[in-house]
DNA sequence: GTCTATACTCTGATAGAC
DNA sequence: GTCTATCAGAGTATAGAC
């Protein structure tokens, strides 16, 4: 029974990656179904057993991409219950997925404006969630008096993921800079100019105490 | 003779200016040529009298944007010497035309994949240096000791402009936070948080001065 | 310089044999 | 479930009258 389902996920899984490659290298607009088609080894006619239409692949895609993300995030931030640290780890984990070669997260992030209708609104719905679980989590370090008081938390996760999600448009596997530069430096930039005083100093001592973490 | 150059000029900014949007809403891809010509109140025949391909109107439309770009931001820090104030004031100015209801910029940053050959490496040469433009300010700023030893330029410019031009995709003119705002907001997190210490205290007397600047 | 009309290609999607 | 063959429409670009 369950080998059946599975080896349909698995059809589905290995068309919606390759589709993902495509829309990310090209544009959901720009990609024609025949490429997606022939990237997963298959026709045209076949691939339309599986989804109706161009934009059923795309928002699957974006389901799945932000399911992604949120497992990758929640089992990072498990191991701490302090506030700040599970910022730090959890932002390291979005990161780590947005920049790991699976390019569904990116699609995500830059071709939502292709949905229309009921697909954009749905789309838009699941990518709030995802928003409201970051600005729970900042709003947690600010109660706690880990970030300045005149610190505007929407605007700080705004900036911040837009810094954190830019350097997918520019990272490079192999190059000069690793995933764990970009989230230390991230990290070090915009989150310490953020920090309270009080959590400046803990944050200096921690980082001559732990080396350069 | 000016008249002329003026004129013909002036319909095909007004070209340009209708195919920003186009493309901003619905991305190079999906915009039509017909959509554009119906947008700049032509028929597609005199739009091909204008530009021979639907490419050479993104081309060009990135030609005008960093070009409009470079001349805002040396405008903006031609009123002082000093390498911080002059990101500063930099930064702000780029933010301003980004946000300013002027499409060319926005499409420049988010539809530069859809060039290819010839014209995807002329864009990228004049991206790159505007980019190098930026880099040498940041230096000048480092060497003066404004800015943390160990903060890391090249990937600082990536990831502040990847935050302050992230803005464009939720900024919206008459809401919540204004323009400054954004600015402000970005430079008290994410510059700050490369200041160095001596430059910190700096700031911080600034502030204390001048009010919440 | 701008129009109308159209050539030619490629698109997403479907029908029906296997 | 996957194939071949094909539809109807939309896409860019062009030709040539005005």
């Amino acid at each position: 029974m369950g080998r059946v389902r599975d080896k349909i996920a698995e059809t589905e899984v290995g068309l919606l990656r390759a589709a993902a490659t495509l829309f990310r290298d090209k544009g959901f607009a720009a990609t024609t179904v025949r490429e997606i088609a022939k990237a997963a080894d298959m026709l045209p006619g076949s691939l339309h057993y599986r989804f109706a239409s161009k934009e059923s692949i795309l928002l699957a895609l974006m389901d799945y991409a932000v399911e992604q993300a949120t497992e990758a995030v929640d089992a990072a931030i498990s191991s701490t219950h302090d506030p700040v640290e599970k910022l730090r780890l959890g932002v390291k984990a979005h990161l780590k997925l947005l920049l790991s070669g699976d390019d569904a997260v990116f699609v995500l992030l830059n071709e939502w404006r292709a949905l229309s209708g009921e697909a954009r609104e749905a789309m838009v719905a699941l990518r709030d969630r995802y928003e409201d679980f970051w600005d729970a989590l900042m709003a947690e370090a600010v109660r706690a008096g880990r970030f300045r008081r005149d610190v505007d938390v929407k605007l700080l996760r705004l900036l911040g993921f837009g810094a954190v999600n830019s350097s997918a448009q520019w990272y490079q596997p192999g190059g000069r800079l690793s995933v764990d530069d970009i989230a230390d430096a991230a990290w070090n930039i915009l989150a310490v100019g953020a920090f309270s005083e009080e959590e400046r100093v803990r944050w200096a001592l921690a980082r001559a105490e732990g080396g350069s973490r």
